[in-house]
DNA sequence: TTTTGAGTTGTTCGA
DNA sequence: GTCGAACAACTCAAA
């Protein structure tokens, strides 16, 4: 008999598992694995919301896998370690297991796979780095031409989507540790983890007469409207595989009825494939977790207030629209990608504090919490990056408020002190004159803080400190 | 090697 | 209110 780990890590899933598929195909039994490994689980670049997702995930997975005959095993340590111990107990002779691209997970499997037959198969993205590269061997790293060469590949069919096994062979054996319980959570957050319910949201966002990704092209950007898919944690734990996600939008785009729908699927595409692109920038760069991509902006000489950097996570910066999108985070987990680009804009330009602590504060706190993904939109953001947003690019938090949330609900939802402002004062409150004030219930700097920067003011100082960090570089 | 066109997501100013 | 231009200079990708 023949015995095979499965070892998971980002692909908790039973459908179009690719490294579940190899593992059966070589083994007469797998044992599904999963190890909690402390130096990811105690990373100060992780926090409850995404560990209550993970081991949600993992108990999902479990009863996925009762209901096929078998179980998760879990053990918690050093992978190498547990993963040896692992094959002795059960004589196995092959560990497979999904790729993943990121610095510490190359290094991880690299140490595995120094004594242990791990088999890499899959991964998290369509075309892994390595696969698109310009004509000379090199790795784009301008988002436009990357897309471009991605979509010459061989694009990924319906017909390779693995359906999930309906029976393992043989049950595991040996023992588990039960699955810790999940820290406890605000109960706003809104992402329910399993397979189960990622195939929901993902039929929910292409199926039907009009499903949102038609419209998504107009409405993605809409503060106060829902419509995104809100996969992004799905995705991230590979709860949903990235090939069945395109197929779904490859699908939108030959079905789509006009050419508005059209628009929309091919957008949703695109923010899939820049999802791509960014796990292939910190592959080939792995350095941007510390450092600015460009080598000229460098030396930012950043203010990095403490006191300001509370009020921005905590969502008291006096400017709804920044608010708003912080105190989403906070209680949900999860921020509107529109909202992000604010906050991101407003701490690095209006604050003038480092990316970098904005990077983190995003990873404590997003269910959807990725390293590529995550430090790529920072360094967009900050212009510090690859195809990065130019210089002058600052974002005017009530511009973008009027624009993206005309009537305020986004705003009045996540900051309820200010639900009985008019429409004209939305956006920037400290404009009431105090009799609005009173009628709105809400005085400037006693309910809801005055702007803690100038954002005029702020954006000269940005674009000062930028100019000088390019010279002095 | 040289040249050319282009580059996610914006704001401000002046007409 | 609307519109177009300016905002730097640079780097990249491909012909």
């Amino acid at each position: 008999m023949r015995t095979a780990l499965w070892w998971m890590r980002r692909d908790l899933r039973l459908t179009d598992n690719q490294a579940l598929a190899a593992a059966l195909a070589h083994a007469d039994r797998v044992i599904p694995v999963f190890v909690l490994d402390p130096t990811l689980l105690n990373s100060p670049y992780v926090g409850p919301k995404r560990v209550a997702f993970l081991l949600g995930g993992l108990r999902r997975l479990d009863e996925d896998l009762r209901a096929r005959g078998s179980r998760l095993v879990v053990r918690q340590g050093n992978p190498r370690d547990e993963l040896t111990a692992l094959l002795n107990e059960c004589s196995a002779e092959a560990i497979f297991t999904e790729e993943d691209f990121t610095p510490y997970a190359r290094q991880r499997d690299g140490g595995v796979a120094e004594s242990l037959p791990l088999h890499l198969v899959g991964g998290p993205i369509v075309h892994p780095p390595g696969t698109v590269l310009k004509a000379d061997g090199t790795p784009y790293t301008v988002f436009t031409p990357f897309r471009r060469r991605w979509k010459t590949l061989p694009p990924p069919q319906v017909s390779a989507i693995l359906p999930a096994p309906d029976r393992f062979p043989t049950p595991p054996e040996m023992g588990s540790l039960p699955i810790p319980e999940e820290p406890a959570l605000p109960p706003a957050v809104p992402f329910p983890p399993g397979e189960a319910e990622a195939q929901r949201r993902l039929r929910a966002f292409v199926d039907g007469d009009n499903p949102p990704i038609h419209q998504y092209a107009e409405t993605r950007d809409r503060l106060d409207v829902d419509g995104t898919s809100r996969l992004s944690p799905y995705l991230h734990l590979g709860m949903l595989s990235a090939r069945q996600a395109v197929v779904a939008a490859l699908d939108a785009i030959a079905a789509a009825p006009d050419a508005e729908a059209r628009k929309g699927a091919e957008t949703w595409l695109n923010e899939l494939i820049w999802r791509e692109f960014y796990v292939h920038i910190l592959y080939h760069f792995p350095y941007v977790l510390q450092e600015s991509f460009r080598a000229n902006l460098r030396a930012i000489a950043w203010e990095n207030d403490e006191e300001a950097f509370a009020a921005w996570c905590e969502g008291r910066t006096g400017y709804p629209v920044v608010d708003a999108g912080m105190r989403q985070l906070a209680q949900t987990g999860w921020m509107h990608n529109r909202a992000r680009m604010i906050v991101a804009s407003f701490l690095v330009k209006d604050l003038l504090i480092d990316w970098r602590w904005g990077e983190r504060y995003f990873m404590q706190h997003l269910v959807d919490g990725d390293p590529a993904a995550n430090n790529g939109g920072w360094q967009w953001t900050a212009g510090t990056g690859t195809d990065a947003a130019p210089y002058f690019r600052v974002f005017n938090p009530v511009l973008q408020g009027k624009k993206f949330d005309p009537k305020g609900a986004y705003v009045r939802h996540w900051v309820p002190e200010l639900a009985r402002v008019p429409d004209r004062f939305i956006h920037q409150p400290w404009k009431m004159p105090l009799d609005v004030q009173r009628s709105a219930g809400c005085i400037i700097g006693q309910n809801y803080p005055a702007p803690i920067v100038d954002h005029a003011w702020a954006r000269e100082r940005a674009l000062a400190a930028y100019a000088q960090a390019r010279k002095g570089g």
